[in-house]
DNA sequence: GATGCTATATATAACTT
DNA sequence: TAAGTTATATATAGCAT
């Protein structure tokens, strides 16, 4: 942006690139400071780096978190509050609160997977997973597919021939491991009745699968890192 | 900043100020993202304005969730805490503990049309949603086009023909009224180095877009029901 | 009201201290 | 390694369409 024209490109040289950071995000966070004023909006920037042990947060934390609560229903609650005994009735919703979001953040963990699942067909690949996230995938791939063997187990002309999907699963790499014992995928003959629809779709899994270049699935999926989520620490 | 130096007040002229708004907003994320390219590090701005229905979230709702899953380290606030009124700290708690919460709730929404989504790809067909989930698929794979517009414009050589995905995106029926003005999507040509997966994902995808029983999605996607989402029940 | 177009104001890469 | 300087690259305010 001055005296060369530079690539937008990730900066290898480590001075250069902290340089460079502390730079830019002084500039950034003006500009966002900036644009808060001239157009009378809520905006907020976090920044994340190995150079600050603290993120980064604009225009505060506080105001992070306004920014982030689009819905005013908490002036209502600041209202109501003051017929209660402040610390009990605060306490009472923090512990809902909590609970609430324990659960959600249970909850999400799959749907979680499954945006993640979704990213690999919108062609990202699995470079950027990290372990939890593979073995996660693993399993939810793995729930799928029992799934439809179970839907198509109900198809009166599957019914000699079930567990086609549970091939693709072999063939996919699918650590077997995973399953729990006694609901070993029973992988038989893989010539049934699909659609071409089907099998494109199959294929396609197959391919966003098979990283060549990355280490093979089977080992990083059967590694189990079950690390809980950190709840408000 | 440029031909008059102008003060940095709040722009009274309604006009002047949803221009400025729409060009420094771009300019802004903008820098955010070559901040964290040329850093490699992890970043989001949200911007909350009138001007736009949907919150601007950069680099997308799941990067900006990623960034603030981190940013809920914050211990500074337990040490400090000790110096507030217990009734502060736990309007505090209680703010930070509602804006998780709600933060979960819309990202949840997020993650379940992924899930739809996924469903579809998996076979099921849109026969089952209603207008609101199909407005928000609509509105998730603009954003995740945008996104991925944004890592395709990164490549040094797609930087003179971008907007290849938004060119799927027309394709895929999806309707440009839903995009944000001053951010119409770049249909220039759709010949460009695409993969032969890419394409068949496209076409995939493509092909699950378009139900011939159904009225078309362009009809029921820009039906412009912005209901927000429940809060709080 | 949205864009496109400059003339300038800013931001900042490469240097210097 | 950080802070200051400077030459340029970018961003964008004020207009024109």
């Amino acid at each position: 942006m001055t005296r060369k024209k530079m690539k937008l490109s990730y900066i290898t040289k480590d001075s250069a690139r902290k340089a460079t950071f502390r730079k830019r995000k002084k500039g950034l966070l003006k500009k966002a400071s900036e644009l808060s004023t001239l157009c009378g909006i809520e905006a907020s920037v976090i920044i994340y780096s190995p150079y600050d042990a603290q993120p980064e947060v604009w225009p505060s934390p506080a105001g992070a978190q306004r920014v982030l609560s689009e819905f005013k229903n908490m002036p209502k609650m600041d209202q109501s509050m003051g017929m209660m005994s402040q610390k009990s009735f605060l306490q009472q919703r923090i512990e809902l609160a909590n609970k609430q979001l324990k659960r959600q953040w249970r909850d999400n963990r799959e749907k979680e997977i499954t945006q993640v699942m979704f990213q690999c067909l919108a062609g990202q690949g699995l470079e950027n997973l990290n372990m939890m996230d593979l073995n996660d995938l693993g399993w939810l791939l793995e729930q799928n597919l029992k799934d439809i063997d179970r839907r198509i187990s109900m198809f009166p002309q599957a019914s000699q021939s079930q567990g086609s999907v549970a091939t693709a699963s072999a063939t996919m790499t699918t650590p077997e491991a995973m399953l729990k014992s006694g609901e070993k995928a029973q992988v038989k003959s893989p010539e049934r009745g699909v659609s071409p629809e089907t099998e494109q779709r199959q294929q396609l899994i197959k391919d966003l699968m098979h990283s060549p270049e990355d280490m093979g699935l089977d080992s990083v999926l059967s590694f189990g890192d079950n690390n809980p989520i950190a709840f408000f620490p």
